[in-house]
DNA sequence: CTGAAAGCGCTTACAG
DNA sequence: CTGAAAGCGCTTACAG
């Protein structure tokens, strides 16, 4: 493999006149680019990145955090949509993508994280960060990376869908359309601060509209198909006569359906169920899915164009993305009796 | 933050010391084990790894490599699993995963992509490798990087399952259950190594039992749910009378089912729909589909494990996986008229 | 407009 | 069992 060394020799300067014309430092003869240039392509030279990141601390790699919870981050479609806007613009800014998905005990983020953020190898970072438990933003400040939230987890610089306000819209929504006993299923307090905005937004809404929202009845599931499934279960043992499910995710609401069908329980005829985050697959679901939409490709990029603005030494500000309610068929007024 | 010289500096020994006690060279006074130990504990020192790859050349980054066809690789929920498997051998080795998508015009892989390879960061690749186009596989090669195929691409390590057999599994049980008039979505031709398996391995089948393989309708798409939709369309306009589709792919058999649906022929009592890949979606749809599981976690795992090995300058030997039959509800016999 | 030299933070023969 | 010194491939003031 060539290096600078072996150009420089070739055109017949200098290796710090070499790194200048690659780095496109100005005032330089034209004759002097073109051997450089010349040399370059005869030799197929690339320059070797861990090197120019050891004196020069750019790096050209980003790297894209996702906690490991309970929940093996790559079955879920929400987070690989964010991945999807944070790739593109990661590669039309020439960078490279590092992947970590830290486990989390206890309070503490895994060593090997540390480990990571320190190696020399990160120029920033983009963080998922909704668990309450642990910031990876906070492991990022104290070896001064410079990091972009996307969450709750409060940050210089973040990122996020108003989950409170999607809460309120899918609350409104069922109301709206004549429900009366309504089940939630979530997780458990403290677990996922997006989801525990839904939440406040859905009991805020019941409120304004002459609920007592501690009368709603929650069950606490893990995010999960299964776990939606479980929790329909559970729900509709407890609360025979509701007619209406608020599921805070799609994934949990997918699975309340499979739960309710396989019981011969009508969706939405009986109940009404509906999800949120607006996966591709809830549009090709029986019955497609009523959900909030978060926009998690534009989270994405968003978010990783922060991150470019603080790597470019701006202060850009942080952005809260408004929600948007998607009605389809698994919800409807329900039945009079 | 600290460095190796301030840890030897505190602990009274040379930066030589210090390192070989980090990477645990035998013959130490435990003495100065704990003095150096101490000292790294004190400064809570964690080693510059792009440093440690300068000088020894392991990097501990690993690259996975998907390459970009037409296709988001963030929206195939295999992509997904085949990474779930790779990530989980991956951190379990102390390693990083550096996430690679790069776009292939013209029979060559971008400069990006050469220029990572090149970059110095690479220990080892891991290339998903079904694209006739061009070889992820041939610029590792080429920089001399150890890499390991999962698909069909040639290479000297490599791991897939059987595809050929996987859909001569399909055909089987469509005639099997009585179809004599099937139809086939794929991709064109020369687009996906693994796919073309399939169908050589549903054409081997068809003429096992005495049919003549030229005279299966077979309709190209582009492995979406939507492209399977309108090859759907397009199959049922040209060919009406067919009682059963072998979708190459689970995203393009829903697609398809789901274009029959909503044109009100009912799957399977109509036309029996089948895909391939075993995606977790498929248990939730309506019908359930009938596919082939190709353990795409497992083949992640691995493919990982024998990158692992011949980073330990082993030299595994390349994996074939065989794939399974799973019957659900999208096929059955077919109507008698 | 160009180059000599130091330095980024490690590892690795080589000596002792 | 331990250390001095060279070197990995770049960039960056500093001089000229």
């Amino acid at each position: 493999v060539p290096t600078l060394q072996d150009v420089a020799k070739l055109a017949g300067v200098s290796t710090a006149t070499v790194s200048k014309v690659l780095s496109n430092t100005p005032y330089f003869s034209e004759a002097t680019r073109q051997k450089v240039m010349a040399a370059v392509e005869q030799l197929d030279y690339r320059p070797n990145l861990a090197a120019r990141a050891l004196s020069s601390g750019k790096t050209h790699i980003i790297a894209v955090v996702f906690p490991y919870i309970y929940d093996a981050i790559f079955k879920d479609p929400h987070v690989m949509a964010l991945l999807e806007g944070i790739e593109s613009i990661t590669t039309e800014h020439g960078y490279n993508l590092l992947l970590s998905t830290p486990r989390i005990q206890s309070g503490h983020v895994d060593e090997g994280f540390h480990q990571l953020i320190r190696s020399g190898y990160i120029e920033g970072v983009i963080a998922i960060d909704n668990v309450p438990e642990a910031s990876i933003a906070d492991v990022a400040n104290s070896a001064r990376i410079p990091v972009v939230v996307i969450g709750h987890h409060e940050a210089q610089y973040q990122v996020y869908s108003d989950d409170f306000l999607g809460g309120q819209r899918i609350m409104q929504h069922m109301l709206e359309i004549g429900h009366e006993h309504i089940g939630i299923i979530s997780v458990p307090e403290n677990l996922n601060f997006a989801l525990h905005a839904r939440w406040q937004g859905v009991r805020h809404e019941a409120q304004e509209q002459g609920l007592n929202p501690d009368d709603l009845p929650i069950i606490h599931a893990d995010l999960s198909t299964k776990g939606g499934a479980q929790a329909m279960q559970m729900l509709y043992e407890q609360q025979p006569h509701i007619t209406a499910v608020i599921a805070l995710n799609d994934r949990m609401a997918m699975g309340a359906i499979q739960y309710l069908q396989a019981k011969n329980i009508r969706v939405p005829e009986d109940i009404s169920v509906a999800g949120y985050d607006n996966l591709a697959i809830t549009s090709l679901f029986t019955p497609t899915l009523t959900t909030v939409d978060q926009q998690a490709i534009t989270l994405g990029e968003i978010a990783t164009s922060l991150l470019f603005d603080v790597l470019a030494n701006n202060k850009p500000s942080s952005v809260v993305l408004p929600p948007e309610l998607i009605v389809r068929l698994s919800t409807c007024a329900p039945h009079k009796q």
